[in-house]
DNA sequence: TTATAAAGGAAAAAAATTATCCTTAACGAA
DNA sequence: TTCGTTAAGGATAATTTTTTTCCTTTATAA
């Protein structure tokens, strides 16, 4: 269980009660999208605004505190932030799952042949996890 | 120039002039978001409603005739479905481009670890193109 | 041709996101 | 601790995006 109230502080946030149970109700999920936040987030702050929700969400991530993932066919999720990684979604339960896979090869790649000036990979593999097959 | 009346009877889908027209503009434009093919489309069917627009474009997702490309920070766009390729996104002009890499190896690093049955592979680079770097 | 089922268009409705405005709370400086 | 300033919260409205409805028009096959 982190310190949320530093981490905010040291993004150039404010360490308010509602950004740190939005916080921990992040840690606990791994990745979660706006609608399920705000259901979770109401049962600790009953009169918490969507738009009070909306409001910190845009700006932990304008200060680099979460990512937002986008998948197909899915609604954007969010996480806390950390080294850029993979994510494997699943179709069937729609849960997202980190995936530790090294990009440098990649990456590599991408930069001796475009010279595009890289900030970003994106990288996520869509289809059925383990537990979905078997049903 | 593609015959867009066929594909989309292969596609099990009626063909309309503004289906047609949609399917034009998308040939033409590569990557393009619903704002901006309404702009472009209405251009040629001036009564085209915005519901029409994302009927057919939903349509023709099921129909696996078009495939959604989401990427942060960016609004959906859309493209007439080919093989499965990665892009590289541009956060100054933010333009999509079709980059052409091989995904083999590592589909079969996820493969192998994970158990996971692949569907796609969802793939962006983010950062600055060649263009956009000189400025 | 003609029948029929799907698609188009206008409008309303719903869902998602953002803005406004006043109140409340965080936090640094006394 | 208290105080003053400023950012953040909350209610609400407004805006934007997407979907639904319902009637008319059109594509397609018989
Ligand atoms: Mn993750
Ligand atoms: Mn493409
Ligand atoms: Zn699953
Ligand atoms: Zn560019």
């Amino acid at each position: 269980m982190m310190n949320y109230e530093n981490i905010l502080r040291e993004h150039n946030l404010k360490a308010t009660n509602q950004r740190v149970g939005i916080l921990s109700i992040m840690e606990q999920k791994g990745h979660i999208s706006i609608e399920d936040l705000y259901s979770k987030i109401k049962l600790d702050f009953p009169s918490i605004s969507l738009a009070t929700l909306y409001k910190n969400m845009h700006a932990m991530l304008k200060n680099e505190l979460l990512t937002e993932i986008k998948v197909e066919n899915s609604k954007t999720h969010f996480e806390i932030a950390s080294n850029n990684h993979a994510h494997l979604y699943c179709e069937k339960c729609r849960e997202l799952v980190d995936l530790d896979i090294e990009f440098k090869k990649l990456n590599n790649e991408i930069l001796k042949d475009s010279g595009f000036l890289l900030n970003k990979t994106n990288l996520t593999f869509s289809g059925i996890c383990i537990a979905c097959q078997g049903v």
